[in-house]
Formats: structure tokens, sequence, C-alpha cells
DNA sequence: GCTCGAAGTTGACCTAAGTCAAGGTTGACG
DNA sequence: CGTCAACCTTGACTTAGGTCAACTTCGAGC
């Protein structure tokens, strides 16, 4: 792989603590490889083969069953995904596709596996890592549970607002809203109007375009909660 | 704590690798109690002060928004639950309540972190331990993701039968009908009504007792696949 | 600039599921 | 044995959200 990479992934809480000599042969291991938008990655039910980071780009987690599918994650450089079915040596339970361009790395399983248990730092690195994603999940499940649509919606264009805003309420939304709609767990259709009932909550739409002119009364709406909408606990 | 719990603790999968002067420190530090039913042990948006481990008894996760409620895990002897928030030393993101006469283990949560970093095989235990629970919830998602609310009970009668049946179709179900609506997404009243449209298929209801008649058609419409309906996987 | 196709929107309609209220069962307890 | 209180079920109704089809918008490619 190119050496110019190499810091963007030791950089990673994965790898940032693990010996420099594991390090290397974990990259001496893996692939570097750029793949154009739409390609399938992985697919659910397969062994899992290779643990992925995304370096540049972005992945789309999904999910399929009764001829529907559903949106599970968008991944962004850098971080890692499906580590846990790379762990347990079990099938995927999610397939990935790329959403852009996207440059990512490619590490044989069982290399991940015997330098996990080679290396007791890299093993430490893990359960912090698998922590997150643990919650991650939750919060998407009880979010899923205990709010309606609208209030998803809501809350999603707050945090985007608060995360990647410039401070004047207007931002881009990072994918397609088909995208959106299957991550928020809806059809296109019914995101269309959900942006239409936050219209008298001050939410402007232009295309991809989102003006937030009113977060105050858009809040006493979303009723934000941490412990569903931080990112970071 | 009594000596007589001991061996059931340690032979669970997170405790059965580690150093025995270390499990040993654990459990010095550790507090066996017995709780009555209905209990609150965990209030969600708490600091994580204890681990703990269910050795008798059934406790339920659940979290609350929005003046909803939803149950998110049932948890039974032996395992451990809310180990995520334990490690990051965040706030918990489910409450918990005993839903029988439980015993339970409460390990500080500071002293799980302490023997996590000097204890390797620990540590590893703890990484095998996350991804199971990660993947639990993976499951839990794209089930409420990609099923209608009778395709999701439909699957939990099969996964009953086959965890717990003995072979004739006939077994009881493990908690109260409400908790089990919650569990599944869904109102008491509705769980009913899906019982009902699901007599055609061979399932008859006696209070708590289900009876399976024609698992066959039964599994026609529940569809089930092993990446949601497998818990072993 | 025109054409095509994908993405998004809108409206009409339908269906799954929630809500509310009334009964029915059951089991603990006096 | 009767009473009370959960819990569950049923029925009538409402609502959130899905489906289907038509239309619009917009960007890519000629």
């Amino acid at each position: 792989m190119r050496s110019s990479d190499l810091p963007q992934v030791r950089a990673l809480g994965l790898f940032n603590s693990m010996g420099a000599e594991n390090f290397e042969a974990l990259m001496q291991a893996a692939y570097l490889q750029t793949f154009p938008p739409q390609l399938d990655l992985v697919h659910e039910g397969d062994p899992a083969d290779f643990l992925y980071v995304v370096i540049e780009g972005c992945v789309e987690l999904y999910a399929n069953a009764n001829r529907r599918e559903a949106t599970m994650a968008m991944v962004h450089p850098v971080s890692a995904f499906i580590l846990a079915a790379v762990l347990k040596d079990a099938v995927y339970l999610m397939s990935a596709r790329t959403r852009a361009r996207s440059k990512i790395l490619l590490i044989p399983s069982e290399d991940v596996r015997s330098i996990f248990e080679l290396d007791d730092a890299f093993a430490r690195a893990m359960v912090l890592e698998m922590a997150g994603s643990y919650r991650y999940v939750i919060k998407e499940h009880k979010g899923l549970k205990l709010r309606s649509s609208v209030e998803r919606l809501a809350n999603t264009l707050l945090r985007q607002d608060h995360e990647f805003g410039d401070g004047t309420g207007t931002f881009d939304l990072p994918y397609d809203k088909r995208t959106l709609a299957s991550l928020l767990g809806m059809t296109p259709e019914n995101l269309s109007r959900a942006f239409n009932t936050l219209k008298p909550y001050g939410v402007e739409v232009d295309g991809t375009t989102i003006r937030l002119t009113d977060i105050k009364s858009l809040k006493t709406l979303a009723k934000p909660t941490p412990l569903i909408d931080d990112p970071k606990t």
C-alpha cells in the first residue's frame, strides 16, 4: 500500500496503540484498493474474509430480507466496518457497497485475528471500538422504536447541523434523499412529506441543501436526547 | 459472595479465561444481592457504576423517550449486561429492572476497567462478548426494519420452540404478553391480533402456553433466516 | 439547447398498527 | 367462596405510513 496513507490508518483508534511491528505485519498483509461508486464489497451471509477500512469515499451498510432493503449505516473515512464478523469468524450480517469512488483497505480476517491474539493493545482497542459500535446500534434501535419518522428526521437534521454545519444553520445532506429515507426507516415519498411537516419549524429544503431557520422550535418538536442523539458517548 | 455461585460466574465466557488471581480480585470487589421482582437496577443516563451479572432470575432492559417505553432485551442467567457503558466509562443507554426475584452480581466499574487493563485474556474475552452483543442488536434492528409485526412474532415463536421446546411444538412463553409485545415493537392489543392472524398457520394459544401444530406452514409465512434469527452466529 | 433518465414530489388511496373503551379471564387474597 | 385487580382480548375507530401512479425537476450527454 502507499506509504502516504499509512499515517491515516495508524491514527485510527483501532490501530494507534498497537505495536509497530504488528501494525507493519497487518499492513503487509493488507490490500489498498480504489473502487468505483455502487460497487458491492460485501454480501450478507458470506464468511468474513476481510476487515475493511474506508480511507476515502463512502460506504453504505445495508441488509435485505423479504424483498425489502434497509440501509443500516453509512461509513465515512476514516473508519473500519464489520469488525464483529471478522473477530467471531462468522458470516457478515450486513452487505456493503461503495456510494462514492472510495479508497478502501482490506485486511485479511486471519491476519486480524492472529494479531489480535498477539498484540494486547490491539485487543483492547478492539473492545473500545466494538463498544462504540454497539452503542451506535442501540441508539439507532431506540430511535426506531421510540420515535415517529418526523421526529427521527428532525433529530437527524439537528445532528447534521451541529456536526457539520457552519453555525448559520445551512448545510448539505451527506447523501441523497432515498438513502436518507432508508436510513431513517421510511420511504422516499414519506421523507418528502416529513420535510413538508417540518417547514413550519423552520426547515427549508433546496435540493440537497438544508437551512434551519428556527432551531429552537425544531428542538421542541424533535426533543433530542443525548441518549439517542449524541454520537460521542 | 457465596462460594457456591462462584463456579457459575467463572464458567461464563467473559470470565473463564482470565487469570485466577484477577478473577479473585474482581469477585472480592463484587457484591452479590438478591432483588425482588420489578425493582429498578439501572436508569438510563446514569453513569455506569457497576457491571451486572444475572445469576438467577430475569432482567429486562428497556428505554424511554417521548413518554414511550420500549423493551430492548431480556437477560437470562447466566450473563452480563451493560458491558459497553462500563468499558467506555459512559452513561447507561438503557434502564434495567428485575422481572423475577433475581440473584445479581454487581462488579464496580472501576474494578472491571482496571482488571481489563491488567488481564489480557479478560480483555480478549470482552471483545468476543461485545461482538456477540453487537450482532444481537444488529439482528433485532434488521428484524424491526425489514419485517412486519406478524412476521416478527412468527419468527420469535419458531425460535422459542426450537430453543426451549421439547420437540412436540408445545412451549411456554418466557414472559408475559405485554412484555413480549414491547420486545417485538408493538402494542399488547396488536400482539393479540397477531396471534389470531397466526391461528390458520397452526399457532394455538392458551394463556402463556403455545402450541405450534404446523411448523412448516408457519415457516412459509415467517421466512426465517439465520442472518436474523440464529442466536448463535 | 434538446433529450433522456434518474431523483424527487405530489396526490389519491390503502393497510398496518395504534388508540380508546368495553368486556372477559384469571389468580391472589380476604 | 367472593372480590378485586391485573392482564388479556375484542371491537370500533383513527392515524401514520406505505403504495401506486402521475408529474416535475434537474443534471448528463449529445
